[in-house]
DNA sequence: CAGTGGTCTAGACCACTGC
DNA sequence: CAGTGGTCTAGACCACTGT
C-alpha cells in the first residue's frame, strides 16, 4: 500500500513521453468515467495528489485545470475540487412555440418550465428603444429603430438563459409589447392580437465558450459552453416580426427539433 | 513610452483586487475585441508580456490560458500565440434531409458541402454489428443487435464531424446498407428502396466540451466545444428506422431549424 | 484553527519553429 | 542558432471554508 488517496489512482509512467500533468489528469478522468469518483464527490486534495505522485504543486494544479476545462470538475475555494454535478436538463420541444401554448396564456419559457415541474422566474428586465445592429436590422428587414426587450430566465432559482427580443418599433410602439409584463401568452400573443399572424420561426443554433460577462450572469462553471440562438419569427406572409437573441447554459438544456423528410 | 508591446496594452491596477493574470487577460481580450489584434495575428510573446507588465512568467501564462479556455487564442509551440482564426462556418439548413436531395443521389453531408462550394470527404469508415447501448436500443425500440456505421467527415480537408448510424440488424442485414459505400443518396435512399417510407426526423442537440479523443479526431483547438446530435429517423408510421449519433466541431457549423407556429 | 484552493515568484530544462 | 511556448520544481503568501 502506498497511501492510495482513495479512488484507486495508479502510478506515473516515467518512460512515457506524455506530460506528467496529463497522466494525472488521465487517471482522474478515468476514475470519474468509471464511477470510482461519482457526481458531486470530492477529488483528492492537491496535497494528497502531491504526496501520491511525488510531484510539485503546479503539476497537480495543471492536471486539475485540464479537467476543469473539460467541464468534468469544479473547484470551490476553501472546500475542494468536486466532480461536476449534472444539473437537471430541460428538453426544449420542437413545438414549443405552438399556438396552443399561447392560447393557454403562457409565454414559451414559462409554459415549458411548468410543464416540466420547475419553477420559472424572470429578472433583469430591460426594455428600451435601440438602433439595431446591422445583423438584426437585416434579419428584420428594416432601417429604423427597434424595441429591445432584455431579460434573464431562471429555473428553480438557477439562471439558465438570457434573451433579447427585437421588435420593429413601428410594430411595438404604443402596444403592451412595450410593457415589462406584456400579459398572458407573451409578446407573440400580443402580436397576434394586433393582427399579425405568426407563420413560422427560424432558429439558428451556435455553441461557443461564454465571454466573462455571460459566465457571470449565468453562473457558469468553467468548461461549460453556451448555446447562442438567434430566432426569427415570421408572419404567414414570411415577413419578419421579431428576432430573439438568446444565450443559454448548455448544461441546462437539450434542444429538440423535428425535421421533415421531404 | 515604455516599450508598449504593440496593441496598446495598458498598465496594471495594483489597487484592484482583480488578479493580475486576469487583468492581463482582460487587456488582451479587449485588444482582440477592439480589433487592435485581429484574426490570426500574433499576440505579444510571453517574454514581451513579462517585460511589459513586470510579472513572472507563470502569471503571463495564466493570462494566456484564460484566453485559450475562452476559445479566443491558440498557442503554437515554437511559433507564438495567435488570435484564433474563425474558420468558415457551414450553415446546416432545416431541410437538409429533404427527399429531393436523396433523389439527386446525394447523402446529406455531401449535398450540403457541395451546395456550399466545399470539398467533402469521408474517412475512418467502420461498419460492424453491435449490441446497442440501452439508450440506442430504446430509441430504436428494439432488443436485438444493430448495424453500426461509423465515419468521420471532412470539409476541405478539415475534420468537422464524426457520426455513427445505428440501424436494426433486421433491417440492414443483406442490404447495401452494410456496404462501406451504400450508393447514391446514402442509407436513407436505400431504406426507401427497401420499402421503408421516411416520415420525419427528430434531432436532439446538446453542446459540451470534447473529451480528449474527440478533440484529437476533430483537431479541435482548446476552448472549442462540440455539438452532440442524436437524430432518429422515423417512417411514416412513426416507427424508428435509424439513430445517428453525431459529434460536430462547433466552430464549423451553424445549425438551422424551422419551427411551426402552431 | 487546520485544511483547502488561488495567486505569484524565480528559476530550470526541454521541444518546436524558422532563419 | 535565437526565439518561441511546454513542462516542472520549490517555494511564498493569501483567501476562503468549516470546526
Amino acid at each position: 500500500m502506498d497511501g492510495d488517496v482513495r479512488a484507486g489512482l495508479g502510478h506515473l509512467d516515467s518512460t512515457s513521453d506524455r506530460a506528467v500533468f496529463r497522466q494525472i489528469a488521465d487517471q482522474l478522468r478515468d476514475a470519474i468515467g468509471r464511477g470510482r469518483l461519482s457526481e458531486g464527490e470530492q477529488l483528492p486534495s492537491e496535497a494528497q495528489l502531491i504526496d501520491h505522485y511525488g510531484v510539485a504543486r503546479m503539476t497537480v494544479r495543471n492536471a486539475i485545470q485540464v479537467l476543469q476545462a473539460e467541464g468534468l470538475v469544479v473547484a470551490e475555494h476553501g472546500r475542494g475540487v468536486f466532480v461536476r454535478p449534472r444539473p437537471p436538463v430541460r428538453r426544449l420541444a420542437a413545438d414549443r412555440f405552438a399556438r396552443r401554448l399561447r392560447e393557454e396564456g403562457k409565454a414559451a419559457f414559462i409554459a415549458e418550465a411548468e410543464q416540466a415541474g420547475s419553477t420559472p422566474a424572470v429578472d433583469n428586465i430591460v426594455i428600451r428603444e435601440e438602433r439595431p445592429s446591422p445583423d438584426i436590422a437585416a434579419r428584420l428587414n428594416i432601417k429604423g429603430k427597434v424595441l429591445a426587450r432584455h431579460r434573464r430566465c431562471l429555473l428553480d432559482g438557477r439562471p439558465v438563459e438570457t434573451a433579447t427580443s427585437f421588435i420593429p418599433l413601428e410594430i411595438a410602439r404604443g402596444t403592451p409589447i412595450t410593457d415589462p409584463n406584456p400579459g398572458p401568452g407573451g409578446i407573440y400573443a400580443r402580436l397576434e392580437e394586433l393582427g399579425y399572424h405568426l407563420g413560422h420561426f427560424e432558429e439558428e443554433v451556435r455553441a461557443r465558450m461564454p465571454d466573462p460577462d455571460e459566465a457571470k450572469v449565468l453562473l457558469l462553471a468553467p468548461g461549460v459552453p453556451v448555446f447562442h440562438l438567434i430566432r426569427t419569427a415570421y408572419d404567414t406572409d414570411d415577413q419578419p416580426l421579431e428576432v430573439c437573441d438568446t444565450v443559454m447554459a448548455t448544461d441546462a438544456y437539450i434542444l429538440s427539433y423535428r425535421l421533415p423528410a421531404r
